[in-house]
RNA sequence: GCCGACGUGGCUCAGUGGUAGAGCAGCUGUUUCGUAAACAGCAGGUCACCGGUUCGAAUCCGGUCGUCGGCUCCA
């Protein structure tokens, strides 16, 4: 992380709007300079939607001053100052940082390589180290707005102090600009949390505890579809299924090594009758279990356990959000214990099964991430640098032979070995782990598995992490925003909600209902004394997939009138037919070809 | 956990020291209506909690809890 930001602040993008976003940045530091003379900077690179810049202040920043200093900025624009570059050598360089009282500048100098060139650049009275690319002039910047300040640690490390980090943004023209802050309210309104509470799908209560999110009926449905859609591909593709208790001895998890390694996010010990026990917060020594509960055979391998493992984990409180971050949650979890031999069609094979829900679900932003732990952090990962260049390079070979595009990130992987993350892009551009396969020789190991192969002699398994869909919480909160609420009909909540124009259509209206839950289909009446059209209003708001508006004419004739929720009204359907079409497209449990809506 | 902001009926939000408000939702009644919100009435709040300042606190101050935006961490 450190050596990134360094990399960060000093060596930006190089296109126009890069360069203008890096040179706002050095624009607002003057500013926050004029007000604070002894404000030391940290760095201020340029981000993905814009830029930021780290300061050390006598005081925190209130939403006021950022008034203040997006006036001085927007003078200092005006100013047209010109940019001018200067090189020193690396002393002279030192010596000036530390004339101008900034620390953090003098360590980053004292961080960079030997040989490197060491650039400053000016703008009026202000100079701030800097390897650029700039524009030359400040009078070039466009429209630019500062967006939030947040407080962040030094080169990111709880060790370090904490800096003052205001965000920002800028574009070439104020159009550009506005037309972001839009995008920003825009998926504000997909907020999980936003749509969570509209929708009815789950709600916390501060009595039972942050991060422990309830369920309300409608997102229990959302749930418990994609949990049998879960289920239903596992046991197709070879997963038996188990159930094992949340609950454990601690001296299990000091025998797997999570205590060692994983002490800090699990919930304190809790001890009874001189007994100590943990809430897991994984689920594979319990698999494991399973797998010793008898001697094995390699006829028996590959054995795969998969289940919808609850676990608990004491994230901080800081870190909690909604339904993505939180401190109980049901992973799709698998343990596939294999020979040697069959590691890379085990995740090979792991690798398609999650491609091919991905495809069912609609999701096509993502890149895989070969996680690899960090040789120089020996407290955090297990010290054995055989088995991490073994199974890391194991998993290079299945990028390889499967031709699959991945990136590498150092000090991402678990403690007990490295992991292919499958990396999903949220509405926000942002990126999250959802689906994960590791390779772990080390957690055999603690447990000293074994099994028996061709030659009769005992062997080691191999074992396979794998996580299918991610935890429901945080697949669902994921889902929720991909579709803007408006889930696909296998998982909307409410698949069809049936209007009667009036009161004496209420009957027809019921049996219908009836006839089609018999089907399994989640179909409700609006039989209230309301206008037709409020009735679709709310049922709109609702993201119901389908209504069917049923009055005399219908009756008649015994068609429902379709209104899709996409599209709109789409005329008279014979009920039959209706019904035959939407049980097709419920039981396709993908995205919808809309057969019904394309008539 | 750290930095900052915020917390007012079920929901969205007004209200900056002087008797707690609106819209939606809820309940009751009227309306029976064909594709995005009929009408009337009623009810609903220890202004998150605890303490302080004040003749008087939703409003000012301190603390606690919770939420949000970041940092760190992570499925």
């Amino acid at each position: 992380m450190s050596s990134e930001s360094v990399e960060d602040e000093l060596s930006a993008p190089s296109d126009f709007l890069s360069r203008m976003r890096h040179t706002t940045t050095h624009v607002m530091a003057q500013a926050v300079n004029e007000i604070f003379p002894d404000a030391k900077l940290g760095i201020g690179p340029v981000i993905e939607n814009g830029f930021y810049y780290d300061f050390d202040l006598p005081r925190s920043l209130t939403p006021d001053d950022l008034e203040e200093i997006e006036r001085r900025m927007t003078r200092i624009v005006k100013e047209d100052l010109k940019l001018n570059r200067f090189v020193e050598p690396r002393e002279v360089a030192r010596q000036r940082c530390e004339n101008m009282g900034q620390s953090y500048k003098v360590q980053l100098i004292d961080d960079l390589p030997e040989g490197e060139e060491i650039s400053f650049f000016q703008q009026g009275d202000f100079i701030d180290l800097c390897r650029g690319p700039h524009i030359e002039s400040t009078g070039r910047i466009g429209a630019f707005k500062l967006m939030s300040v947040a407080g962040a640690y030094w080169r990111g490390s709880e060790k370090n102090p904490m800096l003052q980090r205001i965000y920002g943004t800028a574009f070439q023209k104020k159009s550009q600009l506005e037309s972001y802050l839009e995008m920003l309210e825009e998926a504000k309104k997909r907020d999980h949390k936003v749509l969570g509470k509209q929708l009815g799908l789950f709600m916390n209560s501060s009595l039972i505890g942050p991060g422990l999110p309830l369920w309300l009926p409608n997102g229990a449905i959302v749930r418990r579809t994609l949990e049998r859609f879960i289920q239903d591909v596992e046991i197709e593709r070879g997963y038996e299924h188990v159930y094992t208790p949340v609950l454990a001895h601690k001296n299990l998890y000091e025998v797997s090594g999570h205590w060692e390694h994983y002490k800090d996010g699990m919930f304190p010990v809790m001890e009874i009758d001189g007994e100590e026990f943990v809430l897991r917060p994984m689920n594979c020594p319990h698999h494991i279990q399973i797998f010793k509960n008898e001697l094995r055979s390699y006829r028996e391998l590959p054995v795969r356990y998969a289940e919808l493992g609850t676990m608990y984990r004491w994230e901080k409180s800081g870190e909690l959000s909604g339904l993505s971050r939180v401190r109980a949650m049901t992973l799709s979890d698998a343990h596939i214990f294999c020979s040697e031999d069959q590691v890379k069609d085990e995740v090979k094979a792991a690798i398609l099964m999650i491609e091919d829900a991905y495809r069912r679900l609609g999701i096509t932003e993502y890149r895989y991430r070969l996680s690899l732990h960090d040789p120089k952090n020996t407290e955090k990962y297990v010290d054995n640098p055989e088995l991490w260049s073994k199974a890391e390079g194991e998993l290079r070979e299945v990028f390889a032979e499967l031709d699959m595009p991945y990136y590498e990130g150092v000090g991402e992987a678990a403690f007990y070995g490295p992991k292919i993350d499958i990396q999903l892009k949220n509405v926000l551009g942002r990126e999250e782990t959802v689906s994960t396969v590791q390779v772990d020789r080390h957690l055999p190991n603690q447990f000293e598995l074994e099994f028996i192969g061709e030659d009769g002699k005992r062997h080691r398994p191999v074992m396979i992490h794998r996580g299918y869909l991610s935890t429901m919480e945080r697949m669902i909160s994921f889902l929720i925003e991909h579709y803007a609420g408006a889930f696909p009909v296998w998982l909307a909540p409410e698949q069809v909600r049936i209007l009667s124009i009036a009161d004496r259509h209420n009957e027809w209206c019921e049996a219908l209902a009836k006839r089609m839950n018999a089907l399994g289909l989640r179909v409700k009446v609006d039989a209230r004394s309301e206008k037709t059209g409020k009735k679709i209003a709310e049922a709109q708001i609702r993201k119901i997939p389908y209504m069917l508006i049923v009055g005399d004419r219908d009756i008649e004739n015994g068609t429902v009138s379709v209104r899709v929720r996409e599209k709109g009204d789409i005329g008279p359907r014979p009920v039959d037919e209706f019904i035959a079409d939407l049980k097709a497209e419920a039981d396709a449990r993908g995205l919808p070809d809309h057969p019904i809506a394309s008539v």
